[in-house]
DNA sequence: TTACATTTTTAGACAAGGCTAAAATTTAAT
DNA sequence: ATTAAATTTTAGCCTTGTCTAAAAATGTAA
């Protein structure tokens, strides 16, 4: 149907939306690791094919058709990294790059296969919601230990980096997709914090504050 | 590593090879689908990678280099085969081309834990043999029913073609993996042939002789 | 509002893979 | 042994996706 480089670039542009009007350029490519001249040759292909809408200097955001695209590449990209996780015994930070390979395989009943095996998850292992057959998904309020206000507690929901430095941080400290978190302490000069489990106390930078989903309680 | 075109080729040219010492450009072509011109190109570049040995105007052959890689191209083809069957639910005539996609995904760990889970299996569910992480796989002796005497009997286990219509037609017949099979008649004006299996007798063309082949009893 | 900085697009090039048409080589057949 | 037929290679072109360098548009700050 559509190449995998075209499916890349969906799928970015997809994540970059999340609520802005327009993705610009730029971001597309600083998201994708090329360059921008490189983007506005894509952009102007996807336009073609109806994926997305290309305002020349102002930004680009997915049609409808973009849209539904995006959220089938999510779809098989979170159920595969369950599968990995679930059936292979990958640990949540090896996932990642298998399934950015696995996510462009194109087999309607592969798919729908794989998510009965599985027994329909609604949540892949960073906590993320993964869409179903028809690209329903809910969108379950999450909030950065940064943005919360100081004694706040929540259960960590979600991460918003996937990389395996981080997610092996994480590891290291006993810090995992339901570990109840307290935010202590949040310091104004640098926006690091100190925080909280059930296990012990723990400092940590503004970028990992960042990355931190709670559900809040 | 290689690219998805080059692991075709590979995997291709070591289907041919066989036996024959050289495999031709033209033989290359047909079994790709693509133009003998194109075949010459690619050609140049596995010999520069040291991946196959070719001799202009004669033909080519693999390397070691490019045996070992066709044999994991082919295990991870087969173990992904009898994955769709066994998990997935897929019949056999449905699992080809979506392992032709599957079998190049790169992950070591990814099809060692596979064949973990499937629990180290032997065959695909076209009866061909599954090599091991090594590459060695045992060529059990199958010979095709057109090449027997008549009168001889054994069991099917294996074809060659693996279309979804050859399969279907197996299907429609009752024939599997395992089936007893005897030739009674073997026509020797078109090469068609008279065979019995445990339930029925039936009359096959010499394309479906050639491709069906049995373990002697 | 003019000047500078940033962002984005265009123009031109390249590598991978593939094709067609023509040339070269090998094989087969008088 | 020559010619004819088949195979294989070369030459030149195309598409996809990428890049660099230069030009154009936009945004910002004095």
């Amino acid at each position: 149907m559509h190449s995998v480089s075209e499916e890349n670039y969906i799928k970015t542009i997809y994540h970059l939306q999340d609520g802005k009007s327009l993705v610009s350029t730029n971001d597309i490519a600083g998201g994708m690791n090329t360059k921008a001249s490189s983007v506005t040759d894509m952009l102007k292909k996807l336009a073609d094919k109806n994926l997305a809408e290309y305002i020349p200097y102002k930004g680009t955001r997915l049609t409808q058709n973009g849209i539904n695209c995006a959220t089938q590449i999510i779809r098989k990209h979170r159920l595969w990294e369950v599968f990995l996780v679930e059936k292979l015994d990958f640990s949540w930070d090896e996932v990642h790059e298998v399934a950015e390979q696995l996510e462009h395989i194109q087999s309607r009943k592969l798919i729908d296969e794989l998510d009965k095996l599985l027994e329909y998850p609604k949540y892949d292992p960073h906590g993320d919601p993964i869409p179903d057959a028809q690209g329903n998904y809910e969108k379950t309020a999450k909030t950065a230990i940064s943005k919360l206000e100081k004694g706040q507690s929540g259960v960590l929901a979600g991460v918003h980096d996937t990389s395996t430095r981080f997610l092996q941080y994480l590891d290291k400290h006993q810090i995992e997709l339901g570990t109840q978190i307290q935010l202590l302490e949040l310091e104004a000069f640098d926006g690091s914090c100190l925080i909280k489990t059930d296990l012990k106390e723990l400092h940590i930078s503004k970028t990992i504050a960042d990355n931190l989903y709670l559900k809040v309680l």
